[in-house]
RNA sequence: GGGCCGUUAGCUCAAUUGGCAGAGCAAGUGACUCUUAAUCACUAGGUUGGAGGUUCGAUUCCUCCACGGCUCACCA
């Protein structure tokens, strides 16, 4: 449809120039899409390898090379133009000069827009401003961009915009593109550190019949054949026990879990998740094997143990504090060990913290609120809080000193629960009861088939999560999770 | 869900005690055979997120809506 200039809205305009050139580059015989185009290598490998030669080393023997990538800058100077050619990673310039082309390459070129993909080949030499640079001698266009990119000094500055297109962000923003380089790299390391120590990694249901593991609201699916409701797992844990169950030792899962609750700068609904299950092992020795794998994944990804985080330097040298629950209230807080002794007064401190809905709290509950609002916030460098309530916790077996208290740690970094690991409960009528008393108290199902497979026998086992999304935050400086995750969750536009 | 803040050209940003909405990049035309945020000249590009209201006049003030950000609440 043709649209008159007078109508056109300045977008339309841009999109139309790139249209008439993608018209004229079809008149040409040129195919704006062709099928292939084989590079020998990336521009940025190519870059590297020619990196260290001298112009005249250049000039001696001029190495030919083959490359495609993206048009990011032309600088037009009458018969010649210089030109910046992009694989994402890095850039190569090129140099095209009118007299060394065919009079049709040369009007191709000229029908080139920025963005668009362009193969081109040619001997690599200097400038004399010693720019390494590929003298174009027979040039493609391999893709035509129709819509312009962001602008190429300040890229792409809008939150939203960044979230919502993440592969305008990615191409504009190298910083932007950096988060997610180091986001593979560390769960590259930690798949890596695992298996070396024995670990093999499985896959278990997405979709279960009865969600557990965690306290979450699920996400609800349904299957048709089946006529059965399923839901999005809120935790893979019961079903890795189960394999702990079948004689696997050590096993562990790297993928997402759902939770239908608020998003914020710490919870995105689908988040990425590592649990891994030890048999032998207790939460001692998670919490050994816990420094051990972060800080060597720290080390690998930033070079060093020390990491800015949002205002803070955060030490991950080891060893890390391991702090009682109990004792961090008492540390980070005014409150005595009375205080914490008997409802009551338990009470009394949470009103006097602000606490909310304090008459629907078990002790147990109570006991983890006040810690979340004195300490919490104050754990900046790499802290596990041991010891937490039984009531709080159904699947971690309890202290031989004290029942009401379970071997259970949580890791906290930058004030971030990072990490949730226990000693597992392997004793299925007490697994019962607790299940039990958790459906009684919160409402949910009992997994009556998890129980019969710990009936065949459980071995002592560890067992933990680690939020991946959240050590990528610190990994990378960002202060919301949005910024650490390719395609957080946004309201769809209009 | 509550509170506060934001939304101006494709992109990055200005501006108005309420009085013709402006620049850089990108785009178009022209000049230019070593530039690199190339340069120079000219041109075009706007329903100021949307809908109402107040006003002689609203991009600016008010109300509602959409989306986003921060924060509190919810929630591990």
């Amino acid at each position: 449809m043709e649209t008159k200039d007078e109508s056109q809205q300045p977008v339309e305009q841009l999109i139309a120039n790139r249209r008439a050139k993608l018209d004229a580059l079809r008149e040409m015989g040129q195919d704006p899409y062709p099928r292939r185009f084989r590079v020998e290598r990336s521009v940025s490998e190519a870059r590297s390898l020619y990196e260290g030669l001298s112009a005249e080393e250049l000039e001696k023997d001029p190495p030919v090379v083959r490359l495609g990538g993206r048009l990011r800058a032309v600088r037009g100077h009458g018969k010649v133009s210089f030109a910046d050619l992009s694989d994402g990673l890095g850039q190569i310039q090129l140099y095209v000069k009118k007299n060394d082309l065919d009079e049709s390459a040369w009007l191709v070129f000229k029908q080139l827009d920025l963005g668009d993909f362009l193969g081109v080949e040619g001997p690599v030499f200097r400038t004399r401003a010693g720019e390494l640079s590929v003298a174009v001698k027979e040039l493609t266009v391999l893709s035509k961009a129709l819509r312009p990119l962001p602008e190429k000094y300040h890229g792409l500055a809008d939150r939203e915009a960044r979230a919502r297109q993440r592969y305008l962000d990615l191409l504009s923003n190298p910083e932007s593109r950096e988060v997610f380089e180091i986001r593979s790299k560390a769960i590259s390391s930690i798949r890596r550190r695992l298996e070396a120590a024995g670990f093999i990694e499985v896959e278990t249901p997405m979709m279960q019949p009865i969600p557990g593991g965690a306290t979450a609201r699920p996400f609800v699916t349904h299957h048709n054949t089946l006529d059965l409701d399923l839901y999005l797992r809120i935790a893979p844990e019961l079903f890795l026990k189960r394999l702990i169950v079948g004689g696997f030792e050590r096993v562990f899962e790297l993928n997402r879990n759902f939770r239908n609750e608020g998003i914020s700068t710490r919870h995105n609904p689908e988040f990425t998740m590592l649990e891994f299950y030890w048999a032998y092992a207790d939460y001692e020795l998670l919490m050994d094997f816990t420094e051990e794998l972060i800080s060597g994944v720290v080390e690998e990804v930033t070079g060093g143990l020390e990491v800015e985080w949002g205002g803070h330097t955060i030490d991950f040298s080891r060893p890390w504090r391991r702090l009682k629950m109990r004792d961090a209230i008492l540390e980070y807080s005014d409150l005595t060990p009375d205080d914490l002794v008997g409802r009551e007064r338990m009470e009394k401190a949470a009103r006097d913290l602000d606490v909310q809905r304090i008459d629907e709290r078990s002790d147990g509950n109570l006991l983890a609120e006040l810690y979340e609002m004195t300490a919490e916030p104050l754990m900046i460098n790499p802290t596990f809080i041991m010891d937490f309530p039984r009531q709080i916790s159904p699947f971690a077996k309890s202290c031989p000193d004290d029942p009401e208290t379970v071997e259970r740690f949580e890791l906290f970094i930058g004030g971030m629960e990072l990490a949730n690991a226990f000693t597992e409960l392997n004793d299925p009528d007490e697994q019962r009861r607790r299940l039990e008393f958790q459906a009684a108290e919160q409402g949910g199902m009992v997994d009556e088939d998890f129980v019969l497979a710990m009936e065949h026998g459980l071995p002592p086992t560890g067992g933990e999560g680690i939020g991946i999304d959240r050590l990528i935050m610190l990994l990378t400086n960002q202060s919301s999770i949005r910024d650490a995750i390719l395609f957080p969750q946004l309201r769809p536009r209009e």
